[in-house]
DNA sequence: AGCATAAGAAACGCAAGCGTTCTTTAGCTA
DNA sequence: TAGCTAAAGAACGCTTGCGTTTCTTATGCT
């Protein structure tokens, strides 16, 4: 995949004899795209938006302002890149829940516990930090949040109910029950905790909530 | 250089005849430390956090920077003091609730229902933004995030869960409830629509939360 | 090998905004 | 009424960061 980018030690002869193994060798098109994504990405994880400067970003993919700014017009367009890469990709986020393939034996509290874990998982990490960032610049910056909206959030929302669907039709949860709202609670009190309260979760409690709020909730009487 | 630069033409008399009737007199004191602070929560309602600039707050309150500074070492103590002194005034945010006045014909249900609509209200209006615009930069500025968790929300986080376990003392909440859990949903849901989706709340989704959240998750079985 | 391209590095101009300092002048008090 | 204090306002120095420009030179292609 990558070009030789990292360092080769014994470098010698032609451009070798800058001053440690730092010699990373210029590099070029993607390769270098994708590290100032990586970077971008980084940057926004460990710094936040506001603090988020493309200067920043230019140091630590070890290139130039002007590369960045020869690919993206703006710091907005850069973050958007960076965190649009990122987001979607299930090794990321893994919540990719195929509904339709799921075996008979998984029941509906099965798959919200495992859900609960995911999203603890991924709040708690670089790619929470950054979703963190960038939705706290919502206000500011309403494409953004759009974007990350409707390419994350609204698709794994529609996932987790038809999950609950799926556990009416499986009798697990009360035929009553709006779906479409009780899908909100757990990514909400999970969100709630983690990103406006700057709290961790520990197992314990996302236990707690499935076991004391969501499946009372949603269990049939 | 010049100084007067504002040239005043050939205004006489002591102080009137500005202009029209913008003859701010100089205030002193206590005076304009109350104009200081108003100007900084409006700054922080309308223009956020990290747009919030000392100068933007002279100027609103029609004062200069310097009597800013003779008060206020830096911008983020103003912030902090602009805060506090608006969040907890009961005009302001209302949510006082006294469990052991209430009267004994109010149900636990009433309560919740009339609670949603003063967090609603709350997180619509301009203390809301100012809330908003504080927890987003609470992870750069810990301690503005803490003050505000200690002295406005948690208090009304324990007269919630107070709430709760009158209802269990009733009858009207079913006895294995874990009120402290049960009593984050409701907030939770609804900061999570307003400050993290950026969703307005109308008066049917009030209800909706409330009948098919959380009145099926305290109801007694 | 030679050449066109673009990477890397540095500097620039510009704008915002912090916190300071200075002068003028209004308001309070003796 | 005189005089002290502090308010209003402007300018300043400083820092940060955006987006641009320029120059050198490594790299990939032919």
């Amino acid at each position: 995949m990558t070009r030789q980018t990292l360092a080769r030690p014994a470098a010698e002869a032609p451009c070798a004899a800058r001053d440690a193994a730092d010699v990373v060798r210029r590099r070029r098109g993607a390769a270098l795209e994708d590290a100032i994504l990586a970077a971008a990405y980084a940057e926004l994880s460990t710094a936040g938006y506001q603090a988020f400067s493309v200067e920043a970003v230019a140091t630590r993919a070890r290139t130039g302002k002007a590369s960045i700014y020869r690919r993206w017009p703006t710091k907005q367009e850069l973050v958007l890149d960076a965190l649009l890469e990122v987001l979607p990709t299930p090794e990321q986020c893994g919540i990719d829940i195929d509904i339709d393939t799921l075996p008979d034996d998984v029941s509906t509290a099965d798959m919200l516990r495992q859900l609960a874990h995911i999203i603890v998982g991924l709040l708690s990490s670089p790619a929470g930090d950054a979703m963190r960032a960038v939705k706290c610049e919502a206000f500011s910056d309403p494409e953004l949040a759009r974007a990350v909206d409707e390419r994350f959030q609204e698709p794994r929302r529609q996932a987790l109910i038809e999950l609950l669907h799926r556990g009416v039709r499986r009798g697990e949860v009360r035929p009553g029950a709006d779906c479409a709202l009780v899908a909100d609670v757990l990514p909400a009190m999970l969100a709630h905790r983690v990103i406006l309260m700057r709290e961790a979760i520990a197992e314990s409690e996302i236990t707690d909530i499935i076991e004391q709020v969501i499946l009372p909730l949603i269990e049939v009487r």
